[in-house]
DNA sequence: CCAGCGTCTGTGACTTAGTCACGGTTACTG
DNA sequence: CAGTAACCGTGACTAAGTCACAGACGCTGG
């Protein structure tokens, strides 16, 4: 785990920007992590003493209720910071979240002086931090939005057509969805069946392949 | 609408310990505004160009739906920053969300250039924006986890107890209650009918008299 | 005083979502 | 290849949201 101070910062715009003495503020103290996929980076109670930069790979950052429901409320992935950590050390707040990695992810960890010093003396360093901070607040703005308003199928439309950015399928459980929307097994079970009597999807165990990108769009914008 | 610089930066824990020369640096350039009830302090599309202080009432802070439902994210009171501003200030992202003065409100507005500057400057004032940031994340958690977790009776009763602080009795329409849960009226209607028959609450046109606080409260809680 | 009007509330029938208790199926592993 | 754990399907039920109404209440202008 040593310093490698020259690549990383690189990978955040407004730090790249920054004057040569302000990158060595961060990049001096910080420490370079490898987390396996799995790992939980921060759960109920546990306060964090390090602000994270996540390089690459997703933390996936979700709620879970009494009777074991989850919810997932947002990732963090590659040039992003984790606001989590962010807020125990601005505000010595813990949270309700779970945060864990869902590959494995190679972050930086900047302990809390260092970062105070950021803060201070580094107008990029914050606008990082603080449009971060906003970007998270407009995720959990949706996610109310839709939880609150919107309709089962539409929200697991929307969910699909996102996780299969890449090819046309999307390799998960029907309880992992259901722990993305927030719902029940069951409720994932029947809309999928649904989705594919009308012939968008082909659904097979622990995995949904998309047949009709078009429809499933169109609803999940409806 | 004068500067009354002595008296308003009492009311922040956080300000009122700085340094006498960062105090000034806020003091000086901010500005004292009133605004009576009902007025509509930020709209989606609206990008503010203050720092919002709230001295004295509150602002609601909810989301509507297309189908024109609503629901109150939450409230900013004496003492609290309006980070929907703030995030403009900094991150320049516009929000779907909408902010209204419930009560008159006394406010003080730092332009855009002060605030940068008492940001860079002030340890104190970081910590203000900061933590009212991370509570701001951790009230909108709560309202995930509710909406998605939990039963409505169960929250009708969470608020009627909260906004029954003072006396006994609320004074809300069925449609304002809706409001505050994002649910329908019908529903709300249909709650309160069933915590009349237990005799827990009065319900009266435009007014809903708590009778049994102790059985609403462990609903509440349970 | 009261007619008229706007707001607030009640209701029944229906759709959608979540819960519960199963039982069946699939893939992997010793 | 039997055993097992994870995954998925199903029916019956409850909770919540939707829709289309119909009353009821309270206020204002004549």
């Amino acid at each position: 785990m040593q310093v490698m101070s020259s690549g990383w910062i690189r990978q955040f715009a407004d730090l790249a920007a920054l004057p040569a003495e302000d990158q060595r503020l961060l990049t001096e103290r910080a420490v370079n992590i490898s987390l396996p996929a799995g790992t939980t980076v921060f759960a109920p109670g546990k306060a964090a003493d390090n602000f994270l930069l996540v390089l690459d790979g997703t933390i996936r950052v979700h709620q879970v209720s009494a009777s074991g429901r989850e919810i997932v409320l947002y990732r963090v992935s590659g040039g992003e910071t984790c606001i989590m950590t962010t807020a125990c050390l601005l505000a010595d707040e813990a949270y309700a979240a779970e945060g864990m990695t869902e590959t494995s992810v190679e972050a930086v960890a900047i302990p809390r002086a260092a970062f105070e010093d950021a803060i201070a003396r580094s107008p990029g360093f914050r606008r990082l931090v603080f449009s971060d901070y906003s970007h998270r607040i407009s995720d959990l703005m949706h996610i109310v939005e839709e939880v609150a308003f919107e309709r089962m199928d539409k929200r697991l439309a929307q969910r699909l057509v996102t996780l299969a950015a890449a090819g046309d399928t999307v390799v998960a459980t029907h309880q992992e969805l259901a722990a993305e929307l927030g719902t029940a097994r069951e409720v994932v079970g029947r809309q999928l069946k649904e989705l594919e009597r009308r012939g968008w999807v082909a659904v097979s165990r622990g995995n949904i392949a998309i047949t009709d990108r078009a429809a499933l769009s169109s609803l999940a914008e409806s």
